[in-house]
DNA sequence: AACCAGTGTTAACGTGTGTTAACCGATTAG
DNA sequence: CTAATCGGTTAACACACGTTAACACTGGTT
């Protein structure tokens, strides 16, 4: 497994400097951002796991980043770093969803845990590729559908659709994302096959009727248990 | 929906009378335990959603505590509270899965901010949109409505339409309102689909003569029973 | 090279869903 | 009272999606 991503966005060289290499000792790949602006860039182009974003920065202040972060992800957990003076208030409405904040002074230690506590909530089953759903557990990279103690094989592609639809668990996958993700393209042909693929993936799933791959007309799918 | 219940172990009874009410003023239901006995007890019968511990309490520390509670449940998140003496190390070691911690003293909405976090990993999902009306059970994520051991599936339009008229029940709905939601305008032909829709709701729930849609002339519709 | 099994795509036909149209009754303003 | 408006209902329609089977491609086997 490769290592986990971080963008830290801290003004102030010598303490940038100190949580990075204490984060790369744990095993992280740390980019150290200057200012905000600079971290939007490198956001974009490195697409990293977690951010860690000094509230009080040149150029582009922390919640700003956010602001704009969260306008394309907005799943990707943050942490605030902030200085006594900042109102309270202000942090809390931010600490919700993927959002965490510390107050500085600061050990590594509380930094670390609230990482990795953020990183768990959307590593979980990310990482773990077993996973389940109803009745059945999916093995995703055998590409083995259990129930009970029967077990089936999926295809390659079975599996990384029906890999999509569990982790959009009770939320509509969009189709054309889908498309885009799997078939490379979303043109009438490509959706066909989907369809059939759909089609596959209800039979092999009807053991458990509490669970169903529901369609959203003219939106997508949604697999709900 | 009813409360979250939060578990407090915290021996200093000042302290944890201060927490517990402003835990209640944000709407959760606390269970008040002096020691770490009375804790696994209350846990047991209570059982709670979260567990926030005192690391150094009477009888039952709380880590030994968290261990004992780990044997039966292995995903309640856990949040301990340590005086600032603890060897963080031995912290840190517990800060795993669904743990965390606060460093005495703390203020209220650090603690809040915890819990959210700790609750929207495990809550995300689970609050299930399982609504009623009359002698129906609706079941929004399935679009399946459901009348004594009957159950009929709904499309999308008619689930999500229902789902707003079932939030509403007894008060009048606004058209546009809706057709703005559901339909992104409200045009003269949106206001025909949504017509159509309403004729296939009131058909589909008339096995309850005691629900209603009732139209309201000018202002839009609404659900009564 | 011929064969085969497995996988994914295309085709053909059928069904379901949402929109529009048509026609109607009810309500209200003038 | 009459006309205009609003909503109710049914049906026609277009098109998104479902299902099955035929087809084409791949890689492996004999």
């Amino acid at each position: 497994m490769s290592k986990t991503t971080i963008l830290l966005a801290e003004d102030e060289p010598a303490l940038g400097q100190i949580i990075k290499e204490s984060l790369e000792t744990r095993d992280f790949h740390v980019l150290l951002c200057p200012d905000g602006e600079k971290a939007l860039e490198t956001y974009q182009s490195q697409s990293p796991e977690i951010l860690v974003l000094d509230v009080m920065m040149p150029k582009k202040d922390g919640f700003t980043l956010a602001k704009d972060i969260r306008a394309i992800d907005d799943t990707i957990p943050i942490i605030f770093l902030t200085a006594k003076s900042q109102t309270q208030d202000v942090v809390e409405g931010f600490t919700i969803g993927g959002n965490d904040y510390l107050k500085k002074p600061f050990s590594m230690e509380e930094l670390i845990v609230r990482i990795n506590n953020l990183l768990h909530r959307t590593k979980v089953q990310k990482t773990s590729d077993i996973l389940s759903i109803g009745a059945f557990t999916f093995d995703f990279p055998k590409q083995q559908l259990h129930f009970e103690n029967e077990s089936q094989q999926l295809t390659h592609r079975e599996a990384h659709l029906l890999f999509h639809l569990i982790k959009n668990k009770n939320q509509v996958l969009d189709r054309s994302l889908i498309l885009n993700k799997l078939w490379g393209n979303d043109d009438f042909f490509s959706a066909r096959s989907m369809d059939v693929f759909i089609s596959k993936l209800r039979k092999k799933l009807q053991k458990d009727e509490t669970i169903q791959i529901i369609n959203v007309r003219g939106y997508g799918y949604k697999l709900v248990n």
